[in-house]
DNA sequence: CGTAGACCCTGCGCGC
DNA sequence: TGCGCGCAGGGTCTAC
């Protein structure tokens, strides 16, 4: 469900939502996650302010006092909202987190009907070297992505470019969505090798990555099916989505017929006109 | 070492 | 109406 837009968009419309809250109770409803939930590490978090809300890669930081954070991921299907504290248990909420102060009463619940989410508490300080964050390469977002970065990154590798954009060991945050999106922005054919990349082009990548990324971000994310953000509200990018999606439809660039291939057991869009 | 494919799980829309 | 199939925004592990 949601790659990096998706997790920023959630986490700026949770933070005036639950910056200073306490959380009361940590209650698991339903333990079966990708990882098992863990109901001592996270009870731990009870009693605790939530002091700042981060993101690092498609993963959500919720940092509370006492040098803890509770790091949650949505794998493909999953919610975090806050509801109100007796709004009835949904189907498929595997942990609430009740909440007191500023605002009264909530909840925050996490709902995940495939069970690829994550949610688990680390010391902050341990955050850079557990091993869901070990191995991440750079946020898109920030100055480190380049060009010069991009082709030092793809030296001696092989294989297409949508492999490459998608390789959070490279750069995290590009889900299958933006790699058809930014590769239609730059005009790059998905099956394209890395090792056959221009540094122009190398270019185009990266500013179409970061301005795929950014406007998403602006419009709220993208809500195919069913992401919302903290409050329950979806996004609206979908309508801006040139490729992803939209096989048969004529190109906005080209006029011709948008295709659909299969590369690594997930589909990717593309223009056979003016994708090179 | 890097890369490709299977796999984890539920739900939905489609064609029959 | 019911059923089977394909597909879905993530990540990890295994086999080559």
């Amino acid at each position: 469900m949601p790659e990096l837009p998706e997790v920023e968009v959630l986490r700026r419309s949770l933070e005036p939502r639950l910056l200073g809250r306490r959380i009361e109770r940590v209650q698991v409803l339903s333990p079966a996650l990708r990882e098992p939930l863990d109901r001592r590490a996270l009870g731990r978090l009870a009693g605790r302010r939530v002091t700042r809300l981060r993101r690092r890669a498609k993963y959500l930081l919720i940092d509370v006092e006492g040098d803890s954070t509770l790091i949650i991921h949505l794998g493909m299907s999953g919610r975090l909202t806050v509801v109100p504290h007796a709004a009835p248990v949904e189907r498929h909420e595997h942990v609430a987190f009740h909440l007191a102060g500023r605002g009264g009463k909530g909840r925050l619940r996490l709902v995940d009907p495939r069970r690829f989410g994550l949610a688990f508490a680390l010391p902050t300080g341990r955050l850079a070297t557990d091993r869901h964050f070990a191995h991440l390469g750079i946020e898109p977002l920030g100055d480190e992505l380049t060009s010069r970065y991009f082709k030092q990154a793809a030296r001696g590798r092989r294989g297409p470019i949508k492999s490459f954009l998608m390789d959070a060991k490279i750069v995290v945050g590009v889900g299958n969505i933006y790699a058809s999106e930014a590769m239609w922005q730059a005009r790059v054919h998905p099956r394209r090798s890395v090792a056959r990349v221009s540094m122009a082009t190398w270019q185009r990548l990266r500013d179409a990555v970061r301005g795929v990324l950014g406007q998403a971000i602006e419009q709220g994310g993208t809500t195919l099916n069913d992401f919302t953000d903290g409050e329950g509200n979806a996004g609206y990018f979908q309508v801006s989505l040139a490729a992803y999606g939209r096989e048969g439809e004529p190109c906005a660039r080209c006029g011709r017929s948008l295709r659909r291939l299969v590369q690594g057991g997930r589909s990717t869009y593309y223009c056979p006109g003016c994708q090179r």
